[in-house]
DNA sequence: GAGTAGATCCTCT
DNA sequence: GAGGATCTACTCA
């Protein structure tokens, strides 16, 4: 199991680096626990282009700013006042594009993510969304600008990878209001995976 | 089973 | 002062 480098981050194609996201293990060490899972869904955000995007039109804040730094470090942020949503930076410094992991297959640490998020047994609930598998993992904004090249957050290459015709597309979720770059098709999932996000089919 | 309200708080205008 | 890259529970049928 190798942890990605920083080169696999900071390339500029992020809807290239979101579909090779999905089969990769997304892993943090946080309170003394090890969680980890597989990548199973994921939304890209095109920088300054996109509509959807928090960086749309080069707007810079302070809750911003974590999408302009180099690539491989996580933006964490509190949405709804209840859910952390955890992405991913990508391309280089100044360049604000960022990958929404929105779902993951639960693979070490179960038992931990089961204590976080106060359920009593494994259901398919558990890391699907945006908002539950920040939970399970134990990502909070305190994690906002974390690299992912250090130890307590990051992703490995298990030598699993969906092929081709594993990978869907489709727009992305809960982002109406972006007008016609809601229906861009950036968000990527494994088909048939009981964990993704949205309607079963 | 489908539709909707409520939670809850940080960020930006 | 408004609203959001969401989720859950509750209503109603």
């Amino acid at each position: 199991m190798e942890q990605l480098p920083l080169e696999f981050y900071t390339r500029n194609d992020v809807l290239q680096i979101a579909r090779e996201l999905l089969g990769k293990l997304l892993v943090t060490n946080l309170d003394r626990k090890t969680t980890s899972g597989r990548i199973v869904e994921v939304e890209a955000y095109n920088g300054i282009v996109d509509k959807a995007s928090h960086a749309f039109g080069n707007r810079r804040t302070n809750r911003t700013e974590t999408m302009y730094a180099e690539g491989g470090v996580a933006y964490v942020y509190l949405c709804y006042g209840i859910h952390h949503l955890f992405n991913v930076v990508t391309n280089k410094n100044n360049n604000p594009h960022a990958i929404l992991i929105r779902a993951l297959e639960p693979v070490t640490g179960i038992e931990t993510m089961l204590k976080r998020t106060g359920k009593k047994k494994l259901d398919f609930s558990l890391t699907r969304g945006p908002g539950n598998l920040s939970k399970a993992l134990g990502l909070s904004t305190l994690q906002n600008g974390f690299k992912l090249t250090d130890k307590a957050i990051y992703i490995a290459d298990d030598g699993i990878a969906f092929t081709k015709r594993e990978i869907m597309s489709s727009p992305r979720i809960g982002v109406e209001y972006a007008g016609e770059d809601a229906l861009l098709p950036y968000r990527f999932y494994k088909k048939e995976n009981p964990y993704v996000s949205g309607k079963p089919k």
